[in-house]
DNA sequence: GATAATCTTGCAAACCTATGCAAGAGTGAG
DNA sequence: CTCACTCTTGCATAGGTTTGCAAGATTATC
């Protein structure tokens, strides 16, 4: 009884052909009478149709790849989380990758999710190359970014509005009477963080302010820590936008733990994505939200369109977010 | 261009048998000669063996199927980029299932991931009743629990030591001058939480103490937050032991952001785990620390070996882990 | 140089399912 | 009852690989 049951043994017992069963579950036509007999039988010998098998003729796995790079920041498993129940909405299912290189590694994962003949791939906050543009576009296999952009590029891509949010942040502080603004910007090797750098300063201009200072904080705890100190005790800022709010936490943390310096009474933090942390007791951090729910459900969208119809469009998506304003920078005065 | 590359057309380029490149690709014997010739006419066409046909026939499908319960916790993103890079190295790669009902859904995870053929599957902190156990067995898929254990179960598991840490804690608590300590603990419907349980009352009584109150927190964090709340105000508890950092880090919140309470002047506060937030200037969280990397190599050999072979022991490995001593709870003095 | 032993290699079957094709069964109209 | 038509069903093939088998090529032994 160990050995697999396939649907040649269902055909057996129910009297039917094998082409029979494979119609049943496949969901072609046939009579009443076949289903049921089909059924019973398949339900008596617990058969499950085979998706290796499947996936082999038709040409779909039925798998996505995800690959992803910064799982220590909360937005992404959450993401994860949501894109996986989506996806296995609608019979699909997630191969992940986890990768911290740009390079050489990013290729090989390709090459082995490619391997696995996944459906479609997400790549989310990952730096893609032309050259893996193209590897996918060679294969026919669909790609879409998320949450990460691509220079003029034509690839299907989901982010949120970081041009208007990193600006909403800006008309923010300047509101709320802040003089010295400073930036410390998510890695700006990533368009995201160019985005939301721009953003910001365009902002900041049209609110009649003006960027004191920006400094890359590489999407990294300590970078940020640095750079927050730099800007307060060397550029004398009373706020600060952090590109994520990853690194919006190791700000707080820096200042408040080792400079002694009240958030927001001295200095204002802004952050962005809106991770469950942020509402946390310990932080009560004012950020922009990405919606992820909507993020996710168009990638799920597109990639799924680009899989039933080989040429759908691939555009570029970018969703609009609200500021959260809780308590970690200094509200403006209504008037 | 865009048709799949076979075996058979790198064969033909090379002028050898189909055959031969299936014996180059899969590490079976081939002279040199015929190696260098499938391998240069592979890469002029970008060849890659197919998985799922390999799969097909082999009955490797080199998939592990992962489900994990509680992505929120810091601890499984973690834990989930390790396996992934561990099982990588050997040539696996992960499926990963998402779930947070404990019966029916369950179920249906483990169909859809035999659908798929996996050559294991990895279960972390999810609870398995016999009758999936069962189903594992009979379809010869490898099964064991990370971070979970199974009441007197044969099942394959790996766990930290759970007894032992709680009863050090206890320890801790007890020489750091406590008089009314209490327990937060995780889901009681789960071994661990029974086990942490378990071990810091015998622990206390150890130590010459005894447990104040204990609440159920179900690994929740509002849950959490409300038990302390009812441990300090009602049970007068000036130290708490929460069943993991995830609910610890809210217990925390709750204390000083809502009630006005001081961590660890007016009660102590350890959590279990050591998520890498526990390090935090925020929190600072006392706690013990859950060896992650050990469990994880300890998890993929078990898993590895009893997909290697068949009927390799199914031992329940349990893991002993470090108190690492930070700033949230009161620190016995040196004598 | 002849024979045995070991490597290589191609052929063909197998893995499990989906699907085009043609034949059979069933339905309705007249 | 016959004819035309639609549904259902089985046969056989395909999808891309691995692998047992036997024959051919190479090496070793004396």
């Amino acid at each position: 009884m160990k050995g697999k049951v396939t649907s040649f043994d269902v055909a057996q017992r129910a009297g039917v052909s094998q082409s029979a069963v494979s119609r049943v579950f496949s969901g072609a036509s046939a009579s009443k009478a076949t289903q049921d007999k089909v059924r019973s039988a398949a339900d008596a010998l617990g058969y499950r149709p085979n998706r290796l098998a499947r996936g082999l003729i038709t040409g779909r796995s039925k798998i996505i790849g995800l690959v992803v790079a910064y799982l220590d920041n909360q937005f992404y498993p959450d993401a994860l989380e949501r894109l996986s129940n989506v996806l296995k909405e609608q019979g699909y299912h997630i191969l992940i990758f986890t990768t911290k290189g740009r390079g050489e590694e990013v290729k090989q994962t390709f090459d082995q999710l490619m391997d696995y003949q996944v459906d479609g791939i997400i790549a989310a906050s990952v730096g893609i190359s032309d050259e893996l543009t193209n590897k996918c576009a060679a294969a026919g296999i669909p790609l879409v970014l998320f949450n990460r952009g691509q220079r003029g590029g034509a690839l299907a891509q989901v982010t949120s509005d970081n041009l208007q949010g990193a600006a909403k942040i800006a008309s923010f502080l300047v509101k709320g009477g802040h003089r010295r603004i400073g930036h410390i910007s998510g890695w700006m090797g990533s368009i995201t963080g160019q985005e939301r750098a721009q953003g910001f300063a365009s902002g900041l201009q049209e609110a009649g302010s003006e960027l004191v200072h920006q400094i890359d904080g590489m999407y990294r705890r300590d970078t940020a820590a640095e750079a927050a100190e730099t800007l307060v005790s060397e550029h004398g800022c009373d706020a600060i936008f952090v590109g994520n709010d990853h690194m919006a936490f190791a700000v707080m943390d820096h200042l408040r733990g080792v400079m002694k310096i009240s958030v927001p009474n001295d200095v204002s933090i802004v952050g962005y994505d809106d991770v469950s942390m942020a509402a946390w007791g310990a932080y009560e951090l004012t950020t922009l939200r990405q919606p992820v729910n909507r993020m996710v459900h168009a990638t799920v969208d597109t990639l799924l369109a680009m899989i039933e119809d080989a040429d759908a469009s691939a555009g570029q998506i970018t969703i609009d977010g609200p500021l959260v304003v809780r308590t970690s920078a200094k509200v403006p005065k209504e008037n």
